[in-house]
DNA sequence: AGCAATAGTTTCCATTGATATACTTAGTTT
DNA sequence: AAACTAAGTATATCAATGGAAACTATTGCT
């Protein structure tokens, strides 16, 4: 028990060693690429967008803003293209009338969205044990 | 090939409807724990708070503020007060004169750790991929 | 008395983000 | 001819967030 949770952590400070070791942490935030990858992979809306692109094999401008429920035009189309240009989605436009546009995920947009599930999945489990503690903390 | 793709996008697809199937997508965002618990875990600050911690052993509020370069004596305090309530981080106070403060993680707060860290590292990995999608995108 | 140290808190201001509404394009329906 | 469609853009207003700097508390040191 003690030595595999040791040895975990072992793990743990190595890993983010290999990671961060070579970059210095005074460096202005926007030089750490993990910092900058993640302020738009791990922003609230996107998450939810990817997710749901996820599931649904396209998603139309509209659906996507019915199931990403609560976000307004501007950010949705904001968060698109900034999840477009990192490569993460794409955006197919058919010059229709009226126009039709078709979201999907890409291949490395799909190789994003199953490491996140990993966390998602983790939040899914654990979310009581954070509600319990929140809860204990709330008693003073 | 084709096969190996699909089957992972079916197993994403059975992995979301598992954890967003019986929610509500019309709900409040704060009903859905995956929301919920993801606004405070996956936060910018957060996230560099849990690394560093997941780094060093124990650290005091003035070593952190170093580390997490940039965070403000506000945010980092509101955050630390969040994460403590969350279970992930342990907060001990020793009375001296002038007083000692210790944050470390808890064994949940260092599960998580292991977790972020699978992600963070596909960050690296790919943040050369995403900065050349970037730079092509800019390209018009 | 005044300063140093630690771990914050408080206050104010600026930037960001969000909401709501109207507008666009162009062809089809009423 | 007005209305409706889709996928946004544009604009104005409002709320929330974030950062900077000053401030607090306590006690020992000079």
């Amino acid at each position: 028990m003690e030595t595999i949770a040791e040895n975990q952590k072992v793990r743990t400070v190595k890993k983010i060693e290999k990671m961060f070791g070579h970059i210095d942490y005074k460096n202005p935030p926007e030089l750490c690429p993990v910092r900058d990858v993640m302020s738009v992979a791990s922003d609230q809306w996107s998450v939810l967008i990817l997710l749901w692109l996820g599931y649904f094999p396209v998603l139309r401008f509209n659906k996507l803003k019915k199931y990403v429920y609560g976000i307004s035009n501007k950010v949705l189309s904001q968060r698109l293209k900034v999840l477009e240009a990192d490569g993460y989605i794409e955006r197919k436009a058919y010059p229709e009338v009226p126009i039709r546009v078709e979201y999907s995920l890409t291949e490395f947009g799909q190789s994003y969205v199953e490491k996140l599930l990993e966390l998602t999945e983790w939040m899914h489990d654990n979310s009581p044990k954070v509600m319990a503690n929140r809860e204990k903390y709330g008693l003073f």
